[in-house]
RNA sequence: GCCUCGGUAGCUCAGUUGGUAGAGCAAGGGACUGAAAAUCCCUGUGUCGGUGGUUCAAGUCCACUCUGAGGCA
């Protein structure tokens, strides 16, 4: 009955709900280390479209899992932040602390707080490419294979989801397993940890509002030139880092595929979007106890956080 | 003051010879296990400006009225 777990705080929400600043207050506080569970932060050198915390903004509380990746190099993957973000908890325990998860990146908390096996199969670039040639060739011949090949996993795609009909072509031929299995297990399985989760809400007019704001507040500190950086290496476009919100729509700008204030609009709406996404991921956990920043002051809401977020530690100590 | 063209979904608009309305965009909901800021699926939310009239039946025809744009005086 009693579960020995070390326990992870963590503090999740959409893009520009205010989790970066209330992150770093509750870890001065409790005298803790942030992890961070964003997709995006992990790429060195995407640092103001990536809303990444500037020096001054960490306020000397340490952050593991920023800048762990290069734009262009191997595929970073929830897996490796599965591995790396474990390594960095382990050793935060170890000193005897309680580690503290901010984020966005729903997939890469439930890498965290649930059970998320992820199979031993690394990537097969080339079999992905082959899949996606028959795919673009004949479309419908994915889901037609897999059907063939893993009928219970085809049951579970729709037959233009091709990422996740390569990715369960894949497991089948690599590893004999299927990807069925894992969608029925729902992340159920065996999580090292005992996680105490807080969620950052609003109402939807207002988070918007935020983004439009801090959209424009990222042009100002020089997102552009930021992205023209980037876009002046010559990197593939289609490399996963330079899908990221932002970066894309300008350098759909910078092809001369669209007006500056086009693509500014784009990513407005495109975040928009995002967000809601976002919230529909992390609606269905119902461990997550949210809070509404419009109920709050400000230090009201930090000692709320803190409250949720410790009760854990307190019991078990 | 007169004339013309508009007023239909959050926005831009379409609505055949009268049968209580539909597209795009925006938006909302959902899925998600090695690309996840990715990828994919579903959904029309409406006193058809208002009032009265003709009609079995009015977004559609008639009258009046409110309102927007333009034109003529």
């Amino acid at each position: 009955m009693i579960e020995n777990k070390p326990s992870i705080a963590v503090l999740l929400g959409p893009t520009a709900s205010g989790k970066t600043a209330l992150g770093v207050a509750i870890a001065k506080r409790l005298g803790i280390e942030i992890v961070s569970a964003d997709s995006i932060q992990i790429y060195r050198g995407m640092d103001i479209g990536s809303a990444k915390p500037t020096e001054e903004e960490m306020g000397g509380v340490t952050h593991h899992l920023l800048d762990v990746a290069d734009i262009n190099g191997p595929k970073f993957s929830a897996a490796e932040y599965q591995r790396l973000a474990r390594e960095a908890i382990d050793l935060i325990h170890a000193q005897g602390k309680t580690p503290l998860v901010v984020g966005g990146t729903g997939l890469y908390i439930s890498a965290l707080t649930s059970g998320l096996d992820f199979t031993q199969t690394a990537g097969d670039e080339a079999l992905r490419a082959q899949l996606a040639a028959a795919e673009a060739q004949r479309p419908g011949s994915l889901h037609a294979l897999l059907q063939k090949e893993d009928p219970a996993a085809a049951a579970r795609l729709h037959p233009h989801d091709t990422k996740r009909l390569i990715r369960a072509l894949e497991v089948k031929r690599l590893t004999g397993g299927s990807m069925a299995a894992d969608f029925a297990a729902g992340g159920a399985g065996e999580c090292p940890y005992a996680p105490r989760m807080v969620g950052l809400t609003m109402p939807r007019e207002l988070l918007y509002a935020r983004i439009e704001q801090r959209v424009d507040a990222m042009l100002a500190q020089g997102l552009v030139a930021e992205a023209r950086g980037i876009w002046a290496r010559g990197y593939d476009r289609n490399l996963p880092a330079l899908q990221a919100l932002g970066y894309k729509q300008l350098f759909a700008h910078f092809s001369g595929a669209c007006s500056l204030d086009e693509a500014v609009e784009a990513i407005k709406r495109e975040t928009r979007r995002f967000a809601k996404r976002q919230l529909t991921w992390f609606r269905r956990d119902e461990r997550i106890a949210w809070l509404d920043i419009t109920q709050y002051s400000p230090s009201g809401l930090l000692d709320a956080a803190c409250d949720l977020l410790q009760t854990e530690k307190e019991g078990s100590l």
